[in-house]
DNA sequence: GCCACAATTATGTCTAGACATATGACGGCA
DNA sequence: TGCCGTCATATGTCTAGACATAATTGTGGC
């Protein structure tokens, strides 16, 4: 845990804090002159420590008020994780969702995606989005309820489990997986196109910290989506 | 240019530098005492300065020897840019390159593509991966000879494009594109494989500062290829 | 009650030092 | 020539201040 420097050690308590939850977005976090005294040193200490969190996308800091937990970001890591219904919308599409299967049980070890969470208990959701009323995508997905247990509570026929999961739990990790595969009968009937026209597989993990937060396998018609990451001067300086 | 703070007028000014190629890699910056007097602050403003270059990755500094600028970056960027020939050796396969083609020629009006890298001289290559003897990807890539007029004396028979620019041109964005389409006659044919096979497009820009690099469309069978990418932890503390 | 203005407060930027630490350079010695 | 220890030096971390800036809070006048 102590990285040898002092305003190593000052981010790395914060960010712990942070990441395990114990100080949710909008927390305010103490204040420079609590952490001056708490730690001994010299308030361009602990700024250096608070800076570095900012631009990491960790805090956000207002003057006079304090500084913040900040809000889990969608843009600031870079590649956006696709939302799939802000992309819908943001081509001026309608989005429609259909909720075709929820279980909520413990993880099967035979399957290496389940294993894989190391959830004691998962929400496994099927669903299909679709753009003006045609399929756009199928998603298969796993929630780790250890990790994420409100998601328990929230009605998937409601919202997009991607945007349920952006907006409230603030992830560190991702790692995506893609692949090109010529869609099988069952996924074409789903889908609405013919067997074997080329699909786009996007698999993802997402870790909070240690925690596996939730997999995802999305299956989309080739001929309906591009897949586009940019990224360039970072969160850096220009925000 | 300037952004207001003077740490932040500093950087711009040696960015400017770096991105522009006037400091190549490898080269020397001024010493911190040098910038300090230029400046007519004090050794912490240019340090503050000099500490965001380097997590931004453009500078290395090494005690009692100065700060240089730092070799282009494969990974510091936080998705990798995938180096083909280095993927295909990670797996311990043998690596193959075959060119197909290459021509250098003003750019065409007509192709999107090449009029959107805004160059007057192109390079333009079609050349053939392969693992282990079998086919592995089609790369057909523009290379701006405005931007990089060294490229067109690389024999890209030996070296691949990819690979060539990665460890010569510093890039500060990219965009990815990516989508799966079933395979026409020809490109089947190339990669040797069964029409309609579903493959992964990866079409790539980069850029330097505002000057467009390359282009690129890279073509994979879908069997052979997963796009992973990872990201997390950025170039941050942890390296 | 409502709006304008001043006081307060936390962060933002910067300074002029201090001491620590790694490492390249140089000279001496084998 | 080649190896090793010393020294000079540039960066790394930190301090105890200063003044600037923005935003909230409280106050007073209408």
């Amino acid at each position: 845990m102590s990285t040898s420097t002092l305003h190593d050690r000052i981010r790395a308590r914060i960010e712990t804090r942070i990441l395990s939850g114990a100080w949710p977005p909008g927390h305010r976090i103490p204040f420079e002159h609590e952490l001056m005294a708490r730690y001994g040193c010299a308030r361009m200490t602990v700024s250096k420590a608070l800076a570095s969190l900012v631009d990491a996308g960790l805090i956000e800091r207002r003057r006079r008020a304090g500084s913040f937990v900040a809000q889990p970001r969608v843009h600031s890591v870079v590649l956006d994780i696709p939302d799939i219904q802000a992309d819908i919308a943001a081509r001026g599409d309608t989005y429609g969702l259909k909720l075709l299967s929820r279980q909520r049980r413990p993880a099967k070890a035979t399957i290496p995606e389940e294993k894989m969470l190391r959830a004691s208990e998962l929400l496994a959701l099927r669903c299909l989005h679709s753009a003006n009323g045609r399929p756009f995508a199928l998603e298969e997905r796993l929630i780790s309820l250890d990790a994420v247990p409100a998601a328990a509570e929230v009605d998937f026929a409601a919202v997009p489990p991607g945007t349920w999961l952006l907006g409230h739990v603030p992830w560190t990790q991702a790692e995506h997986r893609i692949t090109a595969v010529n869609a099988g009968n069952a996924i074409a009937s789903v889908l609405e196109i013919a067997p074997k026209t080329a699909c786009l597989v996007l698999e993802r993990q997402t870790w909070r910290g240690a925690r596996h937060i939730t997999h995802v396998r999305q299956t989309f018609p080739g001929s309906e989506y591009d897949l586009v990451a940019k990224f360039g001067p970072q969160t850096r300086h220009g925000r």
